[in-house]
Formats: structure tokens, sequence, C-alpha cells
RNA sequence: AGCCUCAUAGUGUAAUGGUAACACCACGGAUUCUGAUUCCGUUAUUCUAGGUUCGAAUCCUAGUGAGGCUACCA
């Protein structure tokens, strides 16, 4: 159900924010996407960002939007690099932010201000322990903690030590602020947070401004009132959090209450969709980058043709739950079928050609077959691909001693070249290895446009290419990057279970239509599959690149195997 | 072990005290100048045990199972 405005069924988000909307609690709703700039977006993000940009795009009528903000408050991770990467990527997918984009490094006063008034209020100590001691100190999930011995210093200490940690008067780690709330707390987040670590970093925006950086846990909150955010949105894993979340904002002297709202992450069976690991990968040269076609990274599933109004009724599609559970990439590349199906114009191509001569071609010869773009929707015109005594047809197509339920060509039997004439297999050839070098065939006249004349069995259309006219092109054949469902659970680390045959590079003979076809042109290889031209390799006048999108559904080769 | 969260066909999601449904997958069949598409059909679902109620997937209690939490990451 591809729609490019999908409109996504009440989950629990939505009704909570109906409610409020309906109550009053609310006049509109604000939203934002926060992703940190440590790397490229993938299919996940693509959920938070249909779900917090699409009910800002739903509740537009009562002024309803969705702020792009970059979370990049650890300078050590971050790098300009990814922030034009994620840019890219919000618009592709197809929101907009308008004005509203931010940078939580744009609050570092913010910040620092809510800071001090923690200290001022007593809820905030400089601590002096090192990362050991913290971390002996914080007890475990089953004993408690204890406070450290510099939570005593009083508020003119404080402020005095944070201003000079501020001022760049000590080194990395020497020292850190904390808030001051319970260290015995079941919930570990509770037990004195770190609230500023002293980094000496260059980041990416403030430049050497600052060398003490917050931590998320205080940082988004308030980076969220701040914004006058009314719904944060985000995943389960910080469903922990939220009671430190609420004690910020109880606690700061921040201008609006936002409220912390989680949902499930998405997860895909046969993916990895963690930034580190999909980082390592890059990073050890097991795929070609961050948009290598087999990756998940939004910026990967472009090049590999994947529309965006596809993966926009995926993620709709898969629903907003609690509930963790793992989703079938069938359902993504269902979407995916679904969407090129209607909307990709059909070319012809043979992957694996085997010549076929047609001995009595002067007996009705052609110049060219008229072919439609796409049956079903006779809007998208026709074309005419040049055709000869000579053409390629799939190896696949032919059989030497085919079995009963084979529609196509063998000996003595029949098939149609698809938009040409139905011809008859008259002999073949074979190599040393056995293998099949050339058909012979002859054409049966006046066949062309007309159903198979009295006593002719002819039960399949089949693709082809004139071999006079015929254009080489390199074509990728990808297939799933891991061999196993769940390569976060993979002995020996998940790149033990890279699927060898990942990547297939064939070189094919495609219709001359295809010679100069756009970078990102989609089109339906008729028979075979999903095709795009790559983005990144196909230039004007060079063989052209095509990348496999997703196989067309096969019954007979499932039949077959 | 403590705290938090979750549990509906194989998978994902609906049903908000009143006939358990939709999509994907799988498997059949019809149509087809793409063995695609389209169309029709088949199989199969409320974690367990109690309780409340005329009536429970839904509310309550207990249990079971799964996930998260013990960074100066986000």
């Amino acid at each position: 159900m591809s729609d490019s405005n999908p409109s996504p069924k009440p989950d629990f988000i939505r009704e909570i924010i109906a409610n409020d909307l309906a109550s009053g609690k609310h006049a509109t709703t604000i939203t934002r996407f926060p992703p940190e700039p440590n790397g490229y977006l993938h299919i996940g993000h693509a959920k938070a960002i249909c779900l917090s940009f699409g009910i800002a795009r739903e509740n537009a009528a009562t002024g309803a939007r969705c702020h792009l903000r970059f979370d990049d408050t650890n300078p050590e991770k971050e790098e300009t690099e990814y922030v034009e990467s994620i840019k890219e990527d919000v618009k592709w997918l197809g929101f907009d932010w308008g004005e509203h984009l931010y940078f939580a490094s744009d609050y570092f006063q913010f910040f620092y201000d809510c800071a001090v008034h923690l200290i001022q209020q007593g809820l905030a100590y400089v601590d002096d322990d090192s990362v050991e001691e913290m971390r002996a100190k914080r007890g475990n999930v089953n004993t408690p903690g204890t406070r450290s011995k510099w939570a005593e210093r009083g508020v003119e200490e404080n402020l005095d030590l944070f201003a000079r940690m501020k001022a760049g008067e000590f080194k990395d780690g020497e020292r850190v602020l904390r808030a001051k709330i319970d260290m015995a707390s079941p919930n570990m987040n509770m037990r004195d947070p770190v609230l500023y670590r002293i980094m000496h970093a260059h980041h990416h925006n403030t430049g050497d401004a600052w060398c003490i950086y917050p931590m998320y846990d205080f940082a988004h909150p308030l980076e969220d009132a701040y914004e006058h955010i009314t719904h944060s949105l985000c995943t389960l894993e910080f469903e922990d959090h939220r009671p430190l979340y609420d004690w910020f904002i109880g606690n700061c002297p921040v201008p609006s209450r936002p409220r912390q709202i989680e949902f499930s992450r998405l997860n895909l069976n046969y993916t990895v969709m963690s930034k580190r690991k999909l980082l390592q990968l890059v990073q050890e040269g097991k795929v070609s980058g961050w948009d290598d076609p087999r990756l998940p990274t939004l910026s990967g599933m472009r090049r590999r043709g994947y529309p965006p109004e596809a993966l926009r009724s995926f993620v709709v599609g898969t629903g907003i739950t609690k509930f963790k559970g793992i989703t079938d990439i069938a359902v993504l590349e269902h979407e995916v079928r679904d969407f090129l199906n209607r909307e990709a114009p059909r070319r012809m191509a043979v992957l694996d050609p085997v010549r076929v001569i047609l001995e009595n071609w002067s007996a009705e010869p052609l110049s060219h077959a008229v072919i439609s773009n796409h049956p079903q929707n006779p809007d998208m015109g026709e074309r005419e691909v040049p055709i000869g005594g000579e053409v390629y047809i799939e190896r696949d197509d032919f059989m030497e001693d085919p079995p009963k339920k084979f529609f196509r060509l063998g000996p003595d039997r029949c098939v149609r070249l698809r938009g040409g004439h139905i011809i008859r297999c008259t002999g073949y050839e074979k190599d040393a290895d056995g293998k099949i070098s050339l058909v012979r065939a002859e054409i049966l006249p006046g066949t062309v446009g007309k159903d198979a004349p009295e006593g002719v069995v002819c039960k399949a259309a089949i693709h082809w290419v004139d071999a006079a006219t015929a254009v080489d092109a390199e074509v990728r054949l990808y297939d799933r990057l891991f061999k196993v469902e769940d390569p976060d659970d993979a002995e020996g680390g998940f790149v033990s279970v890279l699927n060898p045959d990942s990547l297939k590079t064939v070189t094919a003979k495609v219709e001359p239509t295809l010679a100069d076809a756009a970078p990102g042109f989609s089109c339906q290889f008729e028979r075979i599959g999903y095709f795009v031209a790559d983005a990144r390799h196909h230039q004007p006048g060079e063989k052209p690149v095509f990348n496999r999108t997703v196989p067309l559904k096969d019954s007979w080769a499932k039949r077959a195997s």
C-alpha cells in the first residue's frame, strides 16, 4: 500500500497527542528528530523521522511542526560530514524542517546556566572522584550506592570549582559535575548522574569555546524544553531515563514542560542497524562506503533504488508500539516491489546471454518491435526496440531437455519473443564444456501482434535483446549482506557471517534505449527484477552500471528448487 | 537479585468490556505477449492459572517468558 502520503492508523502516541489537543493541554504539537551527527541515517531512523515529522504533518492545521536538531554534545564522536548527509537523507525521505534547524551546541550557555541553578539549589556538586571510584561507589542493581565525600561541598565552593572547570583549569577527567539525587535508587540513572565532563576537544560547531560538555541525560530535556517541544518521542532504551528527564524539567528554570514518550525501535532480520557495526563494515572495507547498496542506510537504499515512498509505507505499516519485535525484510521488499511495479517503466536486458540465430529472418524482417513501457499503464507509452536476425536470450530460457511444465524454448518448441514473432527452435550447438553456445530458430511469419496459429503451442513470451544493437552494461546483483537472520547474535562477531555472494557483477546485454539512462533511473528488467542506474559510477559515454533493487518474484524458480 | 517495560496466526500490527481482524510470508487456483502484476481461495492467533462481569485479548492478582538498566556515549 504505497502512498505518497500514508495516513497511519492511530497508535498509542497519536492517541496521547489527540487527547492533549482535545483537552486543551496543548494548542498544537511540536516534535523533534534529534540525531547525533556521528554516522549516517539508516532505515531505523526512518521510523523515528516518519513518526515525528509525520505527526507534525498530520496536525499541520493546528500549526504543528517538527524540528531537526543535531544532538552534538560529544565533540569526540561528531563530524560535519554527518550533518550534511543527515540533512540530505531527511529531505530525500520527503520531510522538511523549514526554519527549524537547531544544534544542541547552540544551547551550551543555557545548559551551563541551568547547571549553575542546580548548584545554587544544592542539587548539584563537583565530584573529584575518578571514573573507577565513581563506578565502585555506584553499587549495582542489587546494592545501593554510597555518596561521594565531595557531595558535602558547600554551594560557594561548587560554584567556584564549576566556574574553574569551565575556565579550563583542570585536565580531562579530573572532575565532573553531578546531580545530587539518590544513590540508593533502584533506577541506576538516578544515582547522582554526571551532568558535565571535562573534554579539551575541538567541537565542529563551537570550536574551542568550551572545554566542558553536558551529558545526554542532562542536555536532552533542556533542549526539548528550550524549543518548547510538547512530545519528545524516543526509543525504548530511554524508558529508565524518563524519571531523570522529568527531574531535570522539574528542577531547572525551563520555559516549557515537554513529555517524553518511548516506542520500540525498528528491527529487521538479516540486518545490522547499530552505527558502531555499520562503521566497522565501512572502515574494514567490507562494503564500499556508507552508501553501499547492501547497507540499510538511507543513502545505501537510495543508491539501491528503494523509493522513499516505499520506505515510508513500510515504516508506517510496521506501526508504533512498545513491543520489541523483529520485522521480516520481506515486508520492506514487498513495499519496494509494490511501488516500483506501478511506477517503473519496463525495459529488456539479458543477464546471461545466449545467441539465437533466426534462420528465416528474411521471410518477414522487422526493423524494430513496438513494446509497451508498462502494460498496465498505457499512459506511459510505447517504445521502439530494434531487432534483427540475431538476438540474445536468457540462458535459463532454453533447455536442452525441458521438463513437463517448462513453457519456454527447447528443441522443436515454440516461444514468443516479447513484442515480436513466435519462434521455433530448430537446433542448437554446444561448446567443449557442454554449455549451450548457440541456438538456431525460425520465425513464424504473421505472428507479430497475433495469437499463436492453430496447432502451435506457445505458452510463454520471453525477453530478448537485438545482437546487432545491444549495449554492454555492468549489472550488479545485490543480495542480503548476512547469511543469518540475526547477525547481532552471531558467534565470533557479525562480520563472520557476511554473505560472500552478497554482490555479483555480470556484464549484461541491454536494449539500446538504456545506453544513456540518467543516474537514478529506475526500471523493471522484464522477467528479471527492478534495477536502477547507479548514481555514483555511471558517467555519460561510459558503460552504464545498473544496481539490482530487488528481484521479481519467480514462482517457476521456486518450484524447481 | 532489584527496578522498569512488554506479551494477539510463522512475522508485524488492529480490535479501548460486546462476532478476534488486516498486511507480509507460505500453499493452492483463475487470468496473463513479463512463470511478474491482477483476481479468488486455504492453513493458522489472544503466554499460563485464578478472579471481577450477563459477557474479558481488553480490568484485577499471581506466575511464566522476553527485553532494558550498573559510560565522564547518545
